[in-house]
DNA sequence: GAGCTTTGTTCGGACATCGGCGGAAGTCGG
DNA sequence: CCGACTTCCGCCGATGTCCGAACAAAGCTC
């Protein structure tokens, strides 16, 4: 069922989003009366969501006084679960960074171990703000391979031993939590934070592994089984020889992904083992290094032009690793992209860097959580008794 | 604004999706009080979008008044626009077919010829169901070309000489007009008719052309400039001698598509023109052509193959005109998928051919006209003076 | 300071919804 | 065949929500 018209969780809505600052914009908005409004306002403000700032200008009346989200009190949490690292990231309910912390972590240590380290590090951030453990209202995770959404539990990942099936959820027995893939998190970070018009946008992230997040109609697309966006094994052309870890070859991993990369350099007698040895010796400007960059860059460019005939985005963010040169890169995908794909699909297409760095995942996993949160479902069950 | 729960729109949409047929039923379905909603369906019964039929089966206690859609008195039209021919079907509002015609028209006499055509073909339809033109509340119209939904123009469409930028709905002033690609309109006619439950599907039209037409989250997905879905011009490994008519090389059309399979046929010393002769001789048992179809199949499965690593649809179904020797193309798509897809994307995947048949596209055409209709908005507002 | 404008609150009335009651219309068991 | 039971549906008073007019508040303009 969706929520009424004007409903307490609707108007909080607009408040939140910054289209309304006063009750007079609500009335307007929401087309409810003025007296209506008021008293939605005054439920919001007694469960202690919204709160009255102070008197805005006046446009040649009484000036009004203007309202926002009352982020005292309550507090979320974005978590970025990489394959050797634990980033948290504590957040107030306008998307405001109040701490932060990382920490090298072995994602295959088991869901025991990460996840009390998860919980030991929200403690310390949560006494850092000066806010108490109960106003953690919900926490977003994004994970390094597939999960199942609705449950919060890994889809057979393959570089998270032991996480198979797990029930992440439950491990916070307190407050909603929401798991996602890391990739996903990034794209609605970057779409909330960066891009709030564009409806239709791919967030790619190159490093070791290559994948993409997808929002349509500005939400995120997850697919039948929660593996949409995995392209990193999608093949491209003219390079029969790579082996991929999938079992198949020319796979779009195994010819440009950080891995590959510092490996055909390696070949080439520059050693190079991870994708940060390949930024390294880009920003040290090795030449052989740079035309590989670029030349991965181009290889995305072929996937990502059918990606982008098949599912006309406006925008294409490219983040992970590998973007830290991303002139580079960029100037590859751009080229193939424009050349491959089709002249309706690209003449409103940009293609831009990532502009949230590196805690991306860890804002837009937050960013999940506080969505959740302020939802207008959750919203009105949490006003009407 | 999102209308509210058990408006009448909403309780019409129960009524018109089966998932209710009698008032019992709504008022489990809405949770709104059994007085409530019999005032609301004797609103609908009262605006002759409703009626009530015989009593059904008891359960025990007095039988219930069963209550489904008042078909009399209103009609819908989809409209088919191909290169060559111009399909009309007239439906009532569950999506029966009342009456149909086609002819062949070529598209490229220009809008005024083609839609004079389609209104005489409207009224003789029309007569022929004994419905009188007022009835007709909508119509929905597939055109072989991209357009920008919201208004109706066809927007640089390759094969419509004259058709760029031309305001269709202007042309039929007492109802409600919407037009979509033609591959849009047949997918959502195979997602409604035959796969209700499915919320990601792909519709793969392999015709002289190969087109897409995407359903996420069990709505149409158009993309940012209503070009989703080209897939035709996907690029395929190995093929770097096909030159495109787009002006690329290896262009899955090029290689895949009826009139490239036609070409190499010629080229092996079987005469052949379009794809329709090669279905009449895959259909004659000519081995090469058949050959050649599921090779075809396995180059349309690589492009697929990525895209259901890309968006994880969950059910594919392939129509078009290769697709009447369906046995032969579903083979080399399904060999490919299967091959290449990662395996959580494809575990519960499944390929399939299409069911709806020839009349695919106006069918579907005229299921958007019905859901336009019938929308929880626009019925609140039939309902509301 | 009087009048104007805009904002926000108060309050009575209009309207929709709820839920109990009773009648209608069937089944079930004796 | 008949009464008990079940389910469906309409009626109606009680309840609560929302509106809009009137009023108060707080600034600007002259």
């Amino acid at each position: 069922m969706t929520p009424a018209p004007g409903s307490p969780g609707d108007v909080l809505t607009l408040i939140s989003a910054g289209s309304a600052t006063t009750r007079s914009d609500l009335a307007r908005l929401t087309g409810l009366a003025r007296s209506t409004i008021s008293q939605r306002v005054d439920a919001l403000i007694e469960r202690g969501l919204v709160e009255e700032t102070e008197s805005g200008e006046s446009t040649g009346g009484r000036p009004p006084r203007r309202l926002r989200l009352h982020t005292d009190g309550h507090a979320f949490a974005g978590v970025d679960l990489g394959a050797t690292h634990c980033r948290v990231a504590l957040m107030d309910m306008s998307g405001r960074l109040l701490a932060e912390c990382e920490d090298p972590l072995l994602v295959s240590e088991g869901p025991e171990t990460v996840l009390a380290h998860v919980d030991g590090r929200l403690d310390r951030l949560l006494a850092e703000a000066g806010r108490p453990r109960p106003a953690l209202r919900a926490l977003g995770m994004g994970v390094p391979g597939p999960v199942e959404f609705a449950t919060g539990r890994p889809n057979n990942p393959p570089i998270m031993p032991g996480w198979n099936d797990y029930p992440i959820p439950e491990h916070f027995a307190d407050c909603a939590v929401l798991v996602d893939n890391d990739v996903n998190v990034m794209a609605l970070g970057e779409q909330r934070n960066a891009y709030p018009g564009i409806r239709h946008l791919l967030f790619v992230k190159v490093g070791t592994g290559i994948g993409c997040g997808i929002v349509a109609e500005g939400r995120l697309h997850r697919g039948a089984r929660g593996s949409a966006g995995d392209i990193g094994h999608i093949r491209v052309s003219g390079h029969e020889e790579a082996g991929c870890r999938c079992g198949n070859s020319a796979c779009l991993e195994a010819v440009a992904g950080g891995a590959a990369v510092a490996r055909r350099l390696t070949e080439l007698g520059v050693p190079a083992e991870t994708g940060a040895d390949v930024v390294a010796l880009v920003q040290a400007g090795d030449t052989q290094a740079l035309r590989l960059v670029r030349e991965a860059g181009r290889l995305v460019g072929e996937v990502l032009a059918g990606l982008v005939n098949f599912f006309n985005p406006e925008v294409i963010v490219v983040g992970g690793a590998l973007s830290r040169v991303h002139e580079h890169l960029l100037a590859g995908i751009k080229e193939t992209v424009y050349r491959r794909s089709l002249p309706l699909a690209t003449h409103h297409l940009s293609i831009v860097p990532s502009r949230t760095g590196v805690n991306a995942a860890a804002l837009g996993a937050g960013i999940l959580a506080i969505e959740h949160y302020l939802s207008p479902d959750n919203v009105n069950r949490l006003v009407n008794p």
